[in-house]
DNA sequence: GTCGATGCAAAGAATTTGCAGGACC
DNA sequence: GGTCCTGCAAATTCTTTGCATCGAC
């Protein structure tokens, strides 16, 4: 890989991710409960973004049923602590993903049109490219998402010389 | 404005997108019916990007009712010849905007977190960066979405020194 | 013991689909 | 005149909420 490649898989704190979560939801005066520790976990282990049915369902079959209710709510409050971002892919659902609140580990997603899969990679130069955009215009920006779509690996085998063409 | 300043409002095509769009639809072979012409006018002639919903009530509001069923599979097809650009930005419902196949007055958004606003811009910088990017992943990589939160400058304003800091 | 958290089920909202009748070519 | 298209309403799916109960502190 030279130095001009993309990082894939930004790799998530994990563990860390995790304590990091009881933490900061502790210190904002919330309760530590043993379903929302086998959310945290859950959501702390995958380095892929999960939509709130996934979630709910793996639990499920781990034989850790946690109500969907709890899932979003759950959910809603690590969003608002910043220790998750959520991603509107297009799909029927949104998905969500661990996040640092200090912004390290952030990426951008690839999103396969074909089979729906998501993604992560980092490049320093566009995040360079979007800080600067971001001073251009008269917002006061905080966050960003970008999205690029197309064919993953996997599915672009199969229509290889299709070429319908890079749109900008 | 300096040469650095991002491009405010692209000024989409309005009529000769309502031309094309019906050209594109009766060449892949779609009738023109009243409802659907209704329909296209009111997407073309919009700068902002609209709900399917407010499609409908729009154009109920116009005297011309038409079918949110109409509605969505109008945008669906659309969405297909490339017509129109989805765009998801956190809400409830999925928003469209007028769009040329080709690509021509592709644009990236600004949404405020504070009042919803969506407001498109350019950027030729950031338009480089992220084609440069494409070729670094091992997608193939067709489309993208960037989208910037913040706060709009109305809204800016009334929280000016809260400077909650732009993290990355 | 108090008050937040959970689960279930009902409520809401967005989008899709089935179907009978009407419009376009 | 045969199809495609439309509108309505029912069906689906995702997400939120009300409420009685349970559990953390």
């Amino acid at each position: 890989m030279t130095s001009t490649e993309a990082t894939r898989v930004p790799s998530p704190p994990a563990d860390e991710w995790v304590e990091l979560a009881e933490r900061e939801l502790r210190r904002a005066g919330h309760r530590a409960s043993v379903p929302r520790s086998t959310i945290l976990r859950m959501i702390g282990a995958q380095e892929c973004v999960l939509t709130a049915r996934e979630i709910a369902d793996e639990l499920r079959a781990a034989g850790k049923p946690v109500g969907v209710a709890t899932v979003y709510r759950t959910l809603e409050l690590l969003e608002d602590l910043r220790l998750v971002q959520r991603l509107d892919v297009g799909g029927d659902s949104a998905r969500y993903e661990p996040a640092m609140p200090g912004g390290e580990h952030h990426h951008h997603h690839l999103v396969c049109d074909a089979c729906g899969r998501v993604t992560p990679f980092q490049d320093p130069h566009l995040e360079r490219a979007i800080h600067r955009a971001a001073e251009r215009v008269d917002y006061r920006v905080g966050d960003h998402d970008v999205i690029l779509r197309g064919s993953c690996p996997d599915c672009a085998e199969g229509s290889s010389r299709k070429a319908r063409g890079a749109r900008s």
